[in-house]
DNA sequence: TTCGTGTTGACTATTTATGTCAAAGGTAAT
DNA sequence: ATTACCTTTGACATAAATAGTCAACACGAA
């Protein structure tokens, strides 16, 4: 289930425009669009930013999904996701404030 | 900074092999295992059992170290990187529960 | 029918990741 | 100074994952 896949279809449904005219405005295939928004194939973080701006939509929370995704598909049958993201969380917060 | 990778080494040694030994014992190239110690190579999740197996070290911990090094490698430079852990770790503790 | 919609699959190309190998340079003992 | 280890390095080949292209399909509305 690919919630930004899912978001991003109604982000641009609500713009009003179709798979191949939304496609057209960020120059790449239809059939790539299509398979995105349904969680065939991922998303690169520069087509997030241009739909984003596309749709006119809030291109941070965006990112933040995107992200979160990429690091979920890492993590999928793991049985130490959970630890491994505090581990993670931890050394990121220790890099931000110390600039590491 | 691979902090995997010089915890491994730091057990290679403890271990009393030379990267040579280990290497052989867990059927790879020797330079192979010595990128990977010093972070020029990632892992493989297998590598690090085997290599747990071999030290006779808490594979569990390893593992841990493994997969958050992974997550912390997509998501550097990005500014949002808490905040998607957030959400991840969210969406995990989500799935684990409901076991979606 | 024709038009616009989304979906599918086969194919190619490109980019990353992985593996192999030979050589270099260090250190210590003989 | 040669032998016997060790680790590191880089060039290269191979394999795998990812991304892009294209044509055709199915559906419903006009």
């Amino acid at each position: 289930m690919s919630t930004l896949g899912l978001k991003l279809r109604e982000l641009r449904e609500q713009a009003g425009l179709s798979l191949r005219k939304a496609a057209t405005q960020v120059d790449i295939d239809v059939a790539i669009l299509s398979k995105m928004e349904r969680g065939e194939r991922k998303f690169s973080k520069e087509l997030v930013l241009k739909l984003a701006d596309l749709y006119k939509a809030d291109s941070d929370k965006l990112i933040i999904d995107f992200l979160s995704e990429k690091v979920l598909y890492e993590l999928e049958d793991e049985d130490f996701g959970l630890e491994a993201l505090k581990v993670a969380e931890k050394q990121l917060k220790y890099r931000k404030q110390k600039n590491v």
